[in-house]
DNA sequence: GAAAGCACCGAAACCCTTTTCGTTTCGTGT
DNA sequence: ACACGAAACGAAAAGGGTTTCGGTGCTTTC
C-alpha cells in the first residue's frame, strides 16, 4: 500500500473529497479552511478534521490560476559550479520565507541558447519575479526588456543601463583592503592578481590604486595579472620577492592567490605577518580559515546581495518601482593573522 | 513603456488573445500550437504568426490542471552550503533536461520543522517527485511514508528501508584508495581521517582494511580520528612520521586532511611520492589540483548520483517500481602526481 | 442532382480553488 | 404567530488551456 502510494498511484486529495467526507459544499470547506467568518464553528470543525484525516493539501497551482500570482520565483544562474552563485542563492531563499515563495534552479551552463529556453519555461511556469546571476561581475547582455515579471541580475549586471543590476562594490574592496595595508604600518605594498580580462581584477585594482593614492604612496612593481589560482599565486610572489625584496605586503586579487603567497613566503623563510602582510579577497571559508596562518580577506557580502535581490522583486510584485541602473553592495574587512599578529 | 513592463505592470497574453488576434476560437488555436492535425495549413501559420507576434507562451499551470502533471521537481536539500549537494544538484539538473522538467529548490538548513514546511509547500505545488539530498552520508529519518509522489533519498539514506536512497559506495572507495595504494608498490599505510562520528569516515576505514587484509598487509598504527580539517591534517602527519618514521604511503579520509598530510611531508622534508604517497577522498577540483604535487584522490561520482536519482523518479512517473533499499555508486580513482610521479 | 464523405472549425466541458451572490434556516422581537 | 434580520450554507462563475463532440461547408461519387 505504502509502495502504491510512493510510486504516485495514488492521485492527490482535492477540496471537493474533503468537502464530500465533511457534508459540505466546496464552497463551504473553501471558507472553513481559509478562516473567513461565513462558516458555523461546528462546521468549521468537521472540515478541518476532514482534511486532517485526508491530509489535505491545496493545490496552489489552482489558486494562482485565480489569483494571478504562483508565489515562484526563478533564479537563473550561468554556473552553478562556482562558489559565488551559492551565498547568493541562499540569501535569496532566506529572503522568500519558508514556504510562502518557492524558488525555481535553473542552469544555463554558461550557454546563450539553454538560457532563452530556460527563461521560456519559466516564463510558462508564470514565475512571479527573476533573478539572473552570473559568475563574473562583468556586465552581459540584457535577458530581455519587454518581460511581463520584474527582473534583477546578481554579481554580473546587465549591459542595459535599464535594468536593475546588484553587485559587490569591487573598488570598494580594493581601497579597504589597502587601507587596512596601511593602518598596519605597510608602506611598500605589491599587487598580484588574476585574470585580467575580469573587471573584479580591474575593479579592485582601481581601488586600491586610489587609497594608496591617498596615502601618499605607490604600488611597488607593476601590477601582476594572470590567472586565479594558488600555483599563479606562489610564482607570482617568488618573483616579487626576488625583484622587490623590500616590499612589506603582498595585495592579492583572490584568496586562492593569497595562499600561494603565503606558501611562498613560508618556503623562503618569511614570516607572515612579521615581514610580509598578506590579504586576499573572497573571504572563502575553506582558504582563509586552512592556510598558514589565517588569512585576512575582504568579504564582498553575497549573502546580503542575494537577500537585497529578493526583497526588490518582492516590492516590485506589491507595486513598487523596481528601480534601474547599478547598484552596489559594500564589502567587509575580515582580519585574521596574515596581516596582524595574533596576541 | 519597457519600465513599466519591467514592474510586472503588462499581464501575460493568454491563448484567447492569440485566438482573437488569429480570427479563430481558442481551440483551434490550441491545435494549432500543439501540432494536432485538424487544422488547416494556413489556418495554423495564422495562429503561429499571432502567437510570434504577442510572443505568447502558454501557461503552465493551467496544462498541469488539467493533465495532472506539474513537470516540476522538488529538490529537498538540508545543507546548501556544503559542496556536496550542489554536484548533486546539477547532476539532477542535467537529467532532467533543459525546460521540460524545473526543479524547486528548497534548504532546509537542517532544521526538521522547516524540513517539514517546505515539504508541505512542495507538495502543495504539486510537484511530480521529490529528491531528498542530505549533507553527510549517515542515515537520516524518513520524510514521510504515504505521500502522493515518488521520493528518492540522495547522499544521506532514509532509515526507513522502504525508501530508496542513493548514496557513494565510500567502502569500495577505502577499498579502492588501499588498492591504488598497494599498486603502487607501497606496504606501511597509515590511515588519518576525520569526524568519527561520520558514517562516511568509517565506511572507508572498513574499505580500507578489506583491501590490507586482501593483500595480507596492516594499517600502521591506529586509525587516526578527529576533525575534517587541513590542520588536523597537518598536525596529525606530523605525530604520525614521529612515531612511525618508516611510512611510505597516508590514505587520509578527505582532501582536506590529504592538504595537510602534503604541507606537514614538505616541511619536514620527505618527497611526494618518492617518499611517501598521499592519497585523499572526494576529488574536490580546487583542493586535488592546488596542492605541491597535486592530489591524487577517489572521486564519489557524486554527479551521476544526482543524475540517477531524476532518472529514478522519472521511471517511477511513467509507472515503473520505484523500488526500495539504499543502492550504492561506484567511485572512481584520479591518479595525480602525490601518488605517482610524474614523467 | 442528390447523397455521402471529408476537412476544418467552434462551443462547451473539464481541471481545482476562490469568491460573489443568492437561498435557506434559525432566532428574536413585536 | 408572524415578520424581519442575521447567520450559515450552496450554486455558479472565473481563471487559462486542452479535448471531445457536434456542426458547417465543401468535394466527390453514383
Amino acid at each position: 500500500m505504502a509502495g502504491k502510494d510512493q510510486a504516485g498511484g495514488g492521485k492527490a486529495v482535492t477540496l471537493t473529497d474533503v468537502a464530500r467526507v465533511a457534508g459540505v459544499s466546496v464552497a463551504t470547506a473553501s471558507k472553513a479552511l481559509n478562516g473567513r467568518s461565513q462558516v458555523a464553528p461546528r462546521t468549521r470543525a468537521r472540515v478541518l478534521q476532514a482534511a486532517e484525516q485526508l491530509s489535505f493539501v491545496p493545490n496552489t497551482l489552482a489558486q494562482g490560476l485565480l489569483v494571478g500570482r504562483t508565489g515562484t520565483v526563478g533564479l537563473l544562474t550561468s554556473d552553478l559550479q562556482g562558489r559565488f552563485v551559492i551565498p547568493i542563492l541562499m540569501g535569496a531563499e532566506d529572503a522568500f520565507g519558508a514556504g510562502r515563495v518557492n524558488v525555481f534552479l535553473c542552469d544555463a551552463r554558461g550557454d546563450t541558447i539553454r538560457e532563452q529556453h530556460q527563461l521560456k519555461a519559466l516564463l510558462s511556469r508564470r514565475v512571479d519575479g527573476l533573478i539572473v546571476v552570473g559568475s563574473r561581475t562583468d556586465a552581459r547582455p540584457s535577458i530581455g526588456h519587454d518581460l511581463p515579471v520584474p527582473v534583477v541580475y546578481v554579481y554580473a549586471p546587465s549591459e542595459d543601463p535599464e535594468d536593475l543590476s546588484l553587485v559587490p562594490d569591487n573598488v570598494a574592496a580594493g581601497r579597504l583592503a589597502v587601507e587596512h595595508l596601511i593602518s598596519c604600518g605597510r608602506q611598500r605594498i605589491a599587487h598580484v592578481t588574476g585574470d585580467p580580462s575580469y573587471a573584479a581584477a580591474q575593479d579592485r585594482v582601481r581601488g586600491a590604486l586610489e587609497a594608496l593614492d591617498a596615502a601618499g604612496l605607490e604600488l611597488v612593481g607593476e601590477v601582476m595579472y594572470s590567472e586565479w589560482s594558488e600555483r599563479w599565486g606562489r610564482d607570482a610572489t617568488a618573483v616579487l620577492l626576488e625583484r622587490h625584496p623590500d616590499i612589506d605586503a603582498v595585495l592579492c586579487g583572490s584568496d586562492q592567490i593569497a595562499r600561494g603567497a603565503l606558501d611562498t613566503a613560508r618556503d623562503q623563510g618569511r614570516k607572515v605577518p612579521g615581514d610580509i602582510a598578506v590579504i586576499g579577497f573572497d573571504n572563502w571559508d575553506e582558504m582563509v580559515t586552512n592556510s598558514r596562518p589565517e588569512l585576512t580577506s575582504i568579504d564582498p557580502n553575497l549573502q546580503l546581495l542575494g537577500r537585497s535581490a529578493a526583497q526588490r522583486v518582492f516590492a516590485a510584485l506589491d507595486g513598487e518601482d523596481l528601480g534601474r541602473g547599478v547598484h552596489t553592495q559594500a564589502p567587509r574587512l575580515v582580519i585574521r593573522g596574515s596581516t596582524v599578529a595574533r596576541r
